[in-house]
DNA sequence: ACCTGAACACCGTTCAAGT
DNA sequence: ACCTGAACACCGTTCAAGT
């Protein structure tokens, strides 16, 4: 058993490396949102003084893009086994993104506003360009459809995210706020709130986007007009 | 003339309503990023007291909400004249919403986070029910297709704002950070960062989504799998 | 009624000091 | 080598005072 007093928190139960910083980087993300993280509260949380995250991250942006890579990498690793069909194949790789995304949904908007170098090369899975050419789209094409599916994917998850937050009243401080919302809530009609508060609907849209998206890509050339 | 020292930007020139103060926030987010909007900075640009915004919002919070409603809005006057085709009017709105988003791309992911609702009810152009019956789609589809057009078109030109930003290198405080970049954009073949970062293609890469997804949304009631 | 400026409780970060 | 704590320059906001 740790002794009383050895700090808010029981320090030394973790030796503070990189990865036990990140952790608690992505706890008081997800409590408190984006501004939840500062480094007075990662002291706070880890049981430290807040100038010995220092020792292991140059500075604040050092130690956030750390935890934004540390998300991104998850992207890369989708759980098998995977279909055989090229297609399918992609709609697995877009609803694991989905998921990873919504595991953090306040870090969300910074993952996906991010390049991916591992859906390009390294981990189990990639969008190759093997894995368009199985799937039948020509390879001047490719970039463009590529550029398509990411977009939506990732756009489709972060609106996802956001709505979700903001129907909730991401900082309620105040009251005022919610009571705006719930009058807009009221004007909706159309956009169905409720629904897309539905997780269980919202990921039945994002399949259905995803594969009329890839639909509509692979049985035109071009959707262009002349 | 104005005299040489009333102020290090001639305050009283404008009156300081409301209006002046959202414009004066949205020079300093674009000049410098969401972090570039300080009560301190918005009275410096001013001319005048920090303090004195506050006559004129509650506090930032509130302030940075009319700032985003003032984009937000912004998003239904669609320029007409619009063509006949209720699938091009769909286009064309998707398009206009690109346009006002990348007008000040620091802020799209606030407003692309946000319930737009404009785009059921007011303004000269709609979402509305009757243009995606028009369109074909079937009433119990319709939330489900607004759902997927709405967080393409929205996902998709945040994505598009923060790839730019991000390669454009925010932030370029550090070097370091740089070169990193450069690195990693060798890395890329398949996602063609060139390609990525010239808006002529990315204009054509968003259509041609929109119109792939519009395609294979309407030729099939559903895509998913039994 | 609107603006000012000192003050307070935060924040990231520097630096000299401890062990 | 790693952690500490005082100090500094910021930040949003309160409040008493000016006009």
């Amino acid at each position: 058993m740790a002794t009383a007093d050895d700090g808010p928190r029981r320090r030394g139960r973790r030796p503070l490396d990189r990865q036990a910083i990140i952790d608690a980087a992505l706890e008081l993300i997800d409590e408190n949102g984006i501004d939840g993280l500062t480094m007075r509260n990662l002291g706070r949380r880890l049981g430290v003084d807040p100038m010995a995250v220092y020792g292991h991250f140059e500075d604040k942006a050092a130690l956030f893009e750390a935890v934004v890579d540390h998300e991104t990498t998850r992207l890369a690793a989708v759980p098998g086994p995977l279909p055989d069909d090229p297609t399918e194949i992609i709609v697995r790789v877009g609803l694991h993104y989905r998921t990873v995304l919504l595991d953090h949904p306040n870090l969300a908007p910074q993952v996906a506003g991010r390049p991916l170098p591992q859906e390009v090369r390294a981990g189990p899975v990639t969008l190759s360009l093997d894995l368009f050419r199985a799937a039948g789209v020509a390879d001047e094409d490719i970039p463009r459809v590529a550029n398509a599916l990411t977009r939506f994917a990732l756009g489709f998850v972060v609106r996802e995210a956001a709505e979700v937050a903001y129907w909730a009243g991401v900082d309620d401080a105040d009251q005022l706020r919610r009571a705006r919302l719930a009058e807009r809530v009221d004007e909706l009609d159309l956009r169905a709130a409720a629904h897309n508060l539905d997780p269980d609907q919202t990921v039945l849209d994002f399949e259905l986007g995803l594969r009329a998206l890839l639909h509509g890509l692979g049985t035109h050339r071009s959707h262009l007009p002349a």
